[in-house]
DNA sequence: TCTGGGGTCCTGAGCCGG
DNA sequence: TCTGCCGGCTCAGGACCC
């Protein structure tokens, strides 16, 4: 983008402020309403409306729900991780919208290279908000971290015509606390010296990791707000939610957040689930599913050069109870054929016949990264053996010529789709 | 209200080998 | 040889976050 030659200089940025940045050197920006910011963006006629993008298997169905809401749309009640129906029913004039990931992606990729011209101590913690350790930069840039802050702000808008509201705190969990608080389109600075002034008022759900179930357990202690944990007696707290949680609450409660801005934090698992638009039973359709979910999990590996050795499988039946089954191997895969045989396995052997299905997900966990060789099998399969070989070509010939390219015949619908008629557009197939 | 999809982290039980 | 202990690993599940 060739933006460096904007970056701020001493004469030409505001000083946003104070000298109460001292010591503040973690900057939280977070996107405001990012996905539904994204989408008013690309449709100036929703400006001043309530939009709703809303995702799930079936956006246009029940079994969604709201990834993300205007702040038009927000004032009707609507919320994130809300059930589409409900969001309906409260705001029926919003505009609903299906999520474009690969645009929300683009934006976020285009708004963390600016972050990066700042400091290269970032560390993103999704596409639309990450920490920024600015005290490397204060020096070169020739202002505090209130001003970059601010100067972040305007780049953001200026670039990517999206707000977003900036924290600046001594600490990791402060900087977050206060870009929250300051949204929308704000910025709000917590001096190191008024830490515990800022925080021992908050309710308990503003400690990271606190959810209905901690607050709950905290609730029979008797605590209502952070400052009754920062005194909660250590032991008490233990038996109640376990040494570490317990710590880690104890430490966040008193100010104390020692985590550092880490960029390139390794991934650690990488997953694809489907709810499906109404439950399943028939073992067919569900293999079916699992290859389509394998095929997308194994590609993003592949794609991120990354090798796993744990498979998980989870299914959520009707009645929304999970379970999850996983099997460890004894060397690393990203080949898809190799993840299908070990989840199907799990499938066959904990699902028993005839029940109904809700959602289905693969997950591949204990990542390496790098293309070492894959593992041969001591039975001699060398069909099994040339699989890796054939996905990473498949993988190419996608990214060349598109998606719909080369699909396994196994997920061809329609017989269309399998080449039964002499359609142009069929793609090359393999399984 | 009726619950998505992507993740991370923690806990506890059970197993195994030294 | 047997037993108990301990640490490491695997597995399942829960809680939480965005």
């Amino acid at each position: 983008m060739g933006r460096s030659a904007d970056l701020p200089r001493s004469m030409d940025v505001p000083r946003a402020s104070c000298t109460a940045d001292r010591d503040c050197h973690v900057l939280h920006v977070d996107m405001d309403a990012f996905y539904a910011s994204v989408e008013v963006r690309e449709r100036p006629e929703l400006i001043g409306r309530p939009v709703v993008v809303a995702g799930g298997s079936n956006p246009a169905g029940d079994r969604g729900v709201v990834l993300s809401a205007s702040y038009q749309a927000r004032a009707f009640g609507v919320r994130s991780a809300m059930p589409v129906a409900h969001a309906r029913r409260l705001c029926p004039q919003a505009e609903f919208i299906p999520p474009h990931f690969p645009r929300y992606a683009e934006v976020s990729r285009g708004v963390m290279a600016l972050f990066r011209e700042v400091t290269p101590l970032v560390e993103p913690l999704s596409l639309d908000e990450a920490f920024l350790d600015v005290a490397g930069s204060l020096r070169r840039l020739g202002m505090g971290p209130a001003g970059i802050g601010e100067w972040i702000r305007g780049q953001v808008y200026d670039a990517h015509r999206v707000t977003c509201s900036v924290g600046v705190g001594p600490s990791k969990f402060i900087a977050k606390l206060a870009s929250g608080l300051s949204k929308p389109d704000g910025l709000l600075v917590v001096p190191a010296d008024g830490v515990l002034e800022f925080l021992h008022p908050l309710p308990l759900s503003a400690l990271w990791g606190v959810g209905e179930r901690t607050a709950q357990a905290l609730r029979k202690l008797g605590c209502t707000t952070v400052a009754d944990v920062a005194i909660a007696p250590l032991p008490a707290l233990r038996r109640a939610l376990g040494v570490v949680c317990a710590q880690h609450l104890h430490d966040l409660a008193n100010g104390r957040d020692e985590r550092r801005v880490v960029p390139d934090m390794p991934e650690k698992s990488v997953g694809a689930e489907e709810t499906f638009a109404h439950d399943v039973v028939d073992r067919a359709v569900l293999r079916r599913e699992l290859l389509r979910l394998v095929e997308r999990c194994t590609a993003a590996m592949r794609g991120r050069d990354l090798r796993g050795r744990r498979i998980a499988l989870k299914i959520r039946y009707p009645d929304f109870t999970t379970v999850s089954r996983s099997r460890t191997l004894a060397y690393p895969t990203d080949s898809a054929h190799r993840v299908f045989a070990v989840a199907t396995e799990l499938l066959d052997s904990n699902l028993p016949r005839g029940t109904a299905v809700r959602l289905l997900g693969v997950r591949v966990e204990l990542l390496v990264r790098g293309v070492a060789g894959e593992q041969l099998t001591l039975d001699g399969d060398s069909v099994s053996a040339c699989w890796p070989d054939v996905e990473r070509a498949a993988d190419a010939a996608r990214s060349r010529f598109g998606s719909a390219a080369v699909r396994l015949a196994t997920l061809l619908e329609s017989p269309a789709d399998r080449g039964e008629t002499q359609s142009p557009e069929s793609g090359n197939q393999i399984g």
